[in-house]
DNA sequence: ACCTGAACACCGTTCAAGT
DNA sequence: ACCTGAACACCGTTCAAGT
């Protein structure tokens, strides 16, 4: 039977398995032997699929980009025609995405992947992500509902940092208590937010 | 003589060393063995002052909170009647702390840090950190540089969420080149900034 | 109290060998 | 082409022993 050796994609068996690994331990649990195991071969059979350890980072990171892309672009495609509608869905999305996906979310952006630039599907991904946002903002500017100011890209980084650092900070416990009580992570997240917005 | 041993201090030599190597090699080169060579002691010693990795990187996290919170002090203190001009010069020190000490930036706000609530210490300056912060934002919105449309803390969290986010995603290679190119992160982070002020 | 050295389990990576 | 098993250097942690 053409069993194709093992189950015949043990890559994405393996990419697979360091998102739940990751989801289960944490990045400190993430390890390749366990990756391994958790997919059935061999210590060394992942490095039939990925140079080193960060190869098969890079893999979870982009496959999370991936995710998260395809996310906002569900959230804001319905509303072509009203900006700032697509700017509130797309910040509901991607703070759902950093909730639900913590460790994945964690990984793609804290560093543990060092040489992003090595990997050219997880810079493809990432700067498509980024030009979905300048999309958005640009629209809004339009719209008047954002400021002209400045250009799109400048001002797309200030919405997005807003948005992405209010949920960092929350997700490494940097938000008091007092206020989580009060406040899901997503007002907090949209409430800065409002702060730049004109109408 | 009295040489107590070793040179004294080994436990702050330890904190120390970390520093160094996270400098030298980021996260990923910082381990316990690597931090008692460098200072001088065999792998074991550590476990004398540390129970475990983590507490080391606590420890560093802690100096990291306590060098920043010394900088913000210090840059805002001599402004104490212009609110805006301590918010906009507590801002500069942020960026500039993560811009010269990137690594220890990285490992306090990274998730590298397990279990942050297990550390006394680390919770007090975190925490006098995030008061300062709530202060100068209470002192900006009682002089109307700042919306008083919500309560200091969840504004605070919104500034600082603002330039928390934009350093980060700039460390991470986030940033567009072209963007990069254009504008230094200083001026990224009060750009976004500014779109929240009243004046 | 503070430190050493041997020991153990675990990890990333390499390589010769097997199908 | 895809996978295994032995091997090596490195790591976190423990513990008995030394001063």
């Amino acid at each position: 039977m053409p069993k194709k050796y093992h189950h015949g994609d043990l890559k994405n068996a393996l990419i697979q398995a360091g998102v739940e690994i990751l989801a289960k331990e944490g990045a400190g649990g993430l390890s390749l032997r366990k990756v391994a195991q958790r997919a059935g071969v061999s210590h060394s059979a992942p490095y039939a699929h990925f140079p080193d350890k960060q190869s098969l980072i890079a893999a979870i990171s982009t496959e999370g980009f991936t995710q998260l892309y395809t996310g906002l672009e569900a959230a804001i495609s319905p509303y072509s025609k009203n900006p700032k509608k697509q700017l509130l869905e797309g910040v509901k999305a991607y703070v759902r995405f950093a909730e639900e996906n913590t460790d994945t979310f964690k990984i793609m952006f804290s560093g543990v992947l060092e040489k992003e630039k090595d990997y050219p599907s997880f810079v493809e991904i990432s700067s498509q992500t980024f030009k979905l946002v300048v999309e958005v903002i640009q629209a809004c500017q339009n719209a008047g509902i954002l400021p002209a100011t400045a250009p799109a890209d400048l001002m797309a980084v200030s919405v997005w940092g807003q948005i992405h650092g209010v949920v960092s900070l929350a997700l490494e416990g940097q938000v008091s208590h007092t206020l989580l009580n009060k406040h899901t992570i997503q007002e907090i997240a949209s409430f800065g937010l409002a702060q730049m917005l004109l109408t």
